[in-house]
DNA sequence: TATTGTTATACTCTATAACTATA
DNA sequence: TATAGTTATAGAGTATAACAATA
């Protein structure tokens, strides 16, 4: 990987280089064996949308509604509904009435659940720990650090420019 | 996103946040519109896998024979094949004989494929370049350095994992 | 009438297997 | 016999559309 223009002032180069790497690292990621080794490992199988449930209801600390789980794994509402009945069907989160509200249920971890999503996590962060280790200190902060910051920033401008776009849909 | 283990003394927890955030922005990326909006203003139209081909083309900056694309692109054969027939339909790339083996050809974009790749590139850089533009040049020039090495030592260690597995799989 | 969720269906992307041609 | 690529097929993941129940 060469990149083209050698230009030293502007972040332009470095910047198409970073993206074009993480595109990699991302295909890397779906191809390869990591997450389903960790799931298999927990105990949780091969389902990995259905995993990304169970991690999103425990970094939530809470029993969340099906359109929270949606939105915050920016993914659509039926696909969340498929998920929890794979995960209900294995025994690893179930389905309690929401008090304010008959029309929606709540949907939380059971303990199997719960700590087969812990063991899932200490897995992947631990290999994800040991890339690091050779690190500098500062580098890993940093990293982190930016990282979140990046991902929230860019997060966040997506979601205006798709509202631009459901906006568009209905004036058509 | 709260997160649980309070401990500010060791990567984990601010690791296990930024690989949150940044699935969710993977996601968010596959769902939204941006880099369709940037394919088709640029006039490259929704074939997100076969812009991507481009893309390779492009940053490589000479021909590359179907293997080589599927290598740097972290993706099968069979997959690159069909893509390029894709381009060339299109009238954005076409095979050349490869001088040193009958079996290979070489792809390379046409003009057209070229000038449409320059665009769609430089929409999305300057949309990245745009949502950077608050940051303080320091948190940039860190950010864009350290994603590219995590990126490749996470893609470095992630085939090592799959060798392994391929190993596996020869002794059964 | 608007919102939450479910069911049914379809589409995109990518992998695996079987095959051809050349080394 | 091994390698580069192609063709054909299959699967995972996720979206859209139509619908039901409750607010």
């Amino acid at each position: 990987m060469s990149a083209e223009a050698p230009a030293p002032d502007g972040p332009r180069p470095d910047l198409l280089s970073a993206l074009t790497r993480i595109s990699r690292l991302g295909a890397a990621l779906n191809r390869g064996r990591l997450v389903e080794r960790a799931a298999e490992d927990a105990g949780l199988g091969r389902d990995r949308a259905a995993v990304g449930v169970l991690v999103t209801l425990r970094t939530a600390g809470k029993p969340l509604r099906i359109g929270e789980i949606a939105e915050r794994m920016q993914v659509v509402g039926p696909h969340i509904t498929r998920q929890v009945q794979v995960l209900e069907k294995r025994g690893l989160a179930r389905r309690i009435p929401d008090p304010h509200d008959a029309r929606a249920r709540l949907i939380e971890p059971t303990g199997a659940g719960a700590e087969a999503t812990d063991r899932y996590l200490a897995f992947l962060l631990g290999w994800f720990t040991d890339t690091l280790a050779d690190w500098p200190r500062q580098d890993r902060d940093d990293l982190t650090r930016l990282l979140a910051r990046f991902a929230d920033d860019v997060t966040a401008r997506l979601s205006g420019l798709d509202d631009l776009d459901d906006l568009d849909d209905e004036e058509s």
